[in-house]
DNA sequence: ATGGTTTTTACTGCGTC
DNA sequence: GACGCGGTAAAAACCAT
């Protein structure tokens, strides 16, 4: 059952954004381009400002004539912490073609296995390389597996490479503490997987992935706030399909509820359902309690429960 | 380990299409 | 009659101690 659910979930995912998160124009649903010299996104076909004052991923440096501008510029790949090896590595092409794209002789091939053979054991020499290889292909899965974008990755990995530095990883299995790290990292980026979503795509158990979770943020001194009941509203409102103003209103029900304190201890996921479905209802948008619970993961009774308490809250505010 | 709290499971009754 | 919804009781899961 677990199988086809993470499936379908992700499928419907996909269809919102397309691979690369560029986003359609909201006006006229034209392409969308960004210009970073001016910091603005714009609709290419209607001109509508989709994101001024974006960041501008320029130089922090100025250089007033050709001599500094050598100075200064520090030129490469960029760098990413999702490969074990930060992308930093030798890397020579499978194909046996010279830099003109010419077949290279016999010898030449030859030679050319040998040194591939021996790039790869020097790359993945020690057992920490290996290890970080490993330990960064599992993030990777789970993160594509649970549609999480390319920053939560990054910070996954970067988490798992400070556990590893901490010698955190003896009397642990890989697998338990790059769950962990996607747990952590989705969490701290705001986009938030509940721990069966999270142990869903695991190859470890729920129970051990909490542990380990505990463990990593513990010994990493990581600052993980509660999960903001908010930050899953959007994603469970898409699923739904429900309008934006309803996804608004769940928001807004959220935030009522937050001031009146009735969410202390409360599952935050089971506060979101809760609060979508109520939204739903005032907007008189057709979803019922079974569908919420299904792409929540959240029991029926716990949205009855707390949508009675989110209701109240409410109508105490507009007596009081 | 224990006790208190929250969530889930399972079941039942009510109204509507 | 199936479906959506509401409520309840008991079991299970969770958490702090």
């Amino acid at each position: 059952m677990t199988d086809a659910r993470i499936r379908t979930r992700h499928s419907e995912e996909r269809e919102t954004t397309d691979e690369r998160g560029r986003l359609d124009c909201p006006e006229c649903g034209g392409h969308v381009i960004t210009d970073e010299a001016q910091g603005e996104t714009v609709c290419s076909d209607c001109g509508l400002v989709v994101e001024a004052d974006s960041v501008d991923r320029g130089p922090e440096w100025r250089a007033f004539d050709a001599k500094e501008k050598n100075q200064k510029s520090r030129v490469g790949a960029p760098t990413t912490n999702t490969m074990h090896d930060k992308g930093l590595s030798t890397n020579i092409d499978w194909r046996d073609k010279d830099a003109y794209g010419k077949s290279l002789s016999s010898r030449q091939r030859q030679k050319m296995q040998r040194l591939r053979k021996w790039n790869e054991r020097f790359r993945t020499r020690d057992s920490k390389e290996r290890n970080l290889k490993q330990a960064l292909g599992e993030i990777d899965r789970m993160a594509s597996a649970l549609g999480l974008p390319e920053n939560v990755r990054e910070m996954a990995s970067v988490i798992y490479r400070r556990a590893l530095d901490e010698d955190l990883l003896p009397g642990r299995s890989i697998e338990g503490v790059s769950t962990a790290c996607v747990y952590a990292a989705a969490r701290q980026a705001g986009v938030p997987r509940s721990l069966d979503e999270i142990a869903d795509v695991s190859r470890v158990e729920k129970s051990e992935v909490a542990r380990t979770y505990r463990y990593v943020v513990r010994e990493l001194n990581l600052e993980v706030k509660p999960a903001d009941p908010e930050s899953y509203v959007p994603r469970f409102a898409s699923s739904l399909d429900l309008s934006d103003e309803a996804e608004h209103r769940a928001r807004a029900l959220l935030q009522n509820a937050k001031e009146k304190g009735v969410h202390s201890g409360k599952s935050p996921v089971g506060l979101a359902a809760a609060a979508v479905y109520a939204a739903a209802l005032l907007t008189n948008e057709k979803t019922t309690q079974a569908a919420v619970s299904e792409v929540a993961d959240i029991s029926e009774v716990t949205i009855r429960n707390r949508y009675h308490e989110l209701l109240e809250a409410e109508e105490s505010l507009g007596l009081a």
